[in-house]
DNA sequence: TCTGGGGTCCTAGGACCC
DNA sequence: TCTGGGGTCCTAGGACCC
């Protein structure tokens, strides 16, 4: 394998949120420490979040709620809806804190970040780790586990360790070849960054079942059997940085908006009205990043866990000049909702979503005003958003998205909006 | 009764052209 | 009637991630 240019001096930390979302309730919510949490899916489906003392009761990821809600109950635990106003407010302070412990921070989740600590080899890292480690936890209330190494693939499995052995105290630093061989001898293959399912089926019956046998395997073997995806996958466990660090968040090539409904729902309205709320949240999406689309797509979906008939289709279209102007694409959207409906469904599920996005700028001047950047338009978007940004989603709405909203999700467990909305604001007694 | 949502990248294969 | 082979572009779908 060619490991032309690529470096072996390379420092890098993740620093990942210990069940974040469960954190962030327990953060303003004092109650809810030592005992059984977990947080649902949008529409109260499925556990997204679970604390330790849900996870000691052999509750999987992504369990649907609806089954364990007794269990959890008589363990005295509690099930939340998800608040993502709250976890998107509590990610942003977690990230400022995590900006002062260097210059290269990327951040690549809601709940976790890669700190570049390239030159920081004078250090002891795994003490630099527990002192973030430490800060954090003190100055926004989230717990995180920090793991060291020379690449985002070892950092990853290092930050595993850390969580999951105390004795690190949630800080591990993997630089020298014997540590990063124990660690990887541990780590089973389908656990690596990049394996999935299928690879782990794969490399299992090849007998390649840890991360380290991964990692020394046959550059033949690499060659013959795995992608390039792969071939990178081996080269980061080998020391050998392949992913760089991307500290500037790139313009999205693709926005979705789409959510399951809190009933089942036929007519053709109360789907008219949620397509229409999609679009908007997706547009507010697109004119954040500056940016405007030339394909659209809007689909739709009946219940696939429910007997019936199904129907679960898409449809899409050219914007041509592309555009980011909500009535605009609101009206398109419901045009092609009228054509992709069909009576006698009862629908689950419908979603939007823009392609071919391109930033405001590099529309070509000759379109620019097609295009609804260079008038009225343009102008009358900046103020929507800019009250809706002040004063709270929806401040400002468009009527097609209706006012009843019997469509829209469950969320009967919310918690309050902490930080985002005054009258929530948590009291001091 | 109740089973999430939002992304990226890669590859294979079809369409088309020469 | 036969029907190569190489290149490019596009799309659908798979795999993976959080």
């Amino acid at each position: 394998m060619n490991t032309t240019g690529l470096s072996r001096d390379n420092i890098v930390a993740l620093v990942d949120c210990n069940n974040f979302y469960v954190s962030c309730e327990r953060a303003f919510n004092p109650d809810l420490a030592g005992k059984p949490v977990a947080v649902l899916s949008n529409n109260d489906g499925c556990l997204v979040s679970r604390s330790q003392e849900i996870k000691d009761l052999k509750i999987p990821m992504g369990a649907p709620g609806f089954k364990y809600e007794a269990l959890i109950k008589k363990h005295g635990g509690t099930l939340l809806s998800s608040n993502y106003a709250l976890y998107g407010d509590m990610s942003a302070r977690v990230m400022e804190v995590l900006s002062m412990f260097t210059p290269d921070l990327e951040i690549y989740s809601i709940d976790e970040a890669f700190l570049g600590l390239t030159g920081f080899q004078t250090r002891d890292l795994e003490e630099y780790g527990r002192k973030i480690k430490h800060t954090v936890q003190k100055w926004t209330g989230i717990p995180v586990s920090v793991g060291i190494s020379r690449t985002k693939t070892l950092a990853k499995i290092a930050n595993h360790h850390a969580k999951k052995i105390p004795a690190f105290k949630g800080s591990l630093c993997l630089m020298t070849e014997e540590r990063i061989e124990k660690a990887l001898e541990r780590t089973p293959v389908g656990e690596v960054w990049g394996i999935g399912r299928q690879y782990d089926k794969f490399l299992r019956q090849n007998r390649i079942e840890t991360a380290l046998q991964l990692r020394d395997v046959e550059d033949k073997f690499v060659d013959h059997y795995m992608t390039s995806v792969g071939h990178k996958t081996v080269l980061e466990l080998r020391g050998y940085a392949c992913v760089d660090l991307d500290d500037a968040p790139s313009a999205k090539k693709s926005i979705v908006n789409s959510r399951s409904f809190g009933k089942q729902v036929s007519e053709l309205s109360e789907l008219r009205e949620a397509v229409s709320n999609y679009i908007t949240r997706a547009a507010e999406k697109l004119r954040k990043q500056k940016s405007v689309a030339g394909h659209m797509m809007v689909f739709l979906s009946t219940n696939r866990f429910k007997e019936g008939p199904q129907y679960n289709n898409s449809i899409s279209t050219t914007l041509f000049p592309p555009s980011a102007y909500t009535p605009e694409l609101i009206r398109i959207a419901l045009n092609l909702l009228d054509e992709l409906y069909l009576p006698g469904f009862e629908y689950k599920k419908a979603g939007v979503m823009f392609a071919d996005i391109m930033s405001e700028a590099d529309v070509p001047l000759s379109f620019i005003e097609e295009c609804y950047l260079d008038d009225k338009r343009k102008q009358l978007m900046d103020i929507v958003d800019k009250l809706n940004r002040k004063h709270g989603q929806d401040t400002l709405f468009y009527a097609s998205s209706g006012i009843q909203k019997n469509w829209q999700m469950r969320r009967v467990r919310l918690s309050p909006y902490y930080t985002t909305r005054w009258n929530d604001l948590p009291k001091v007694k």
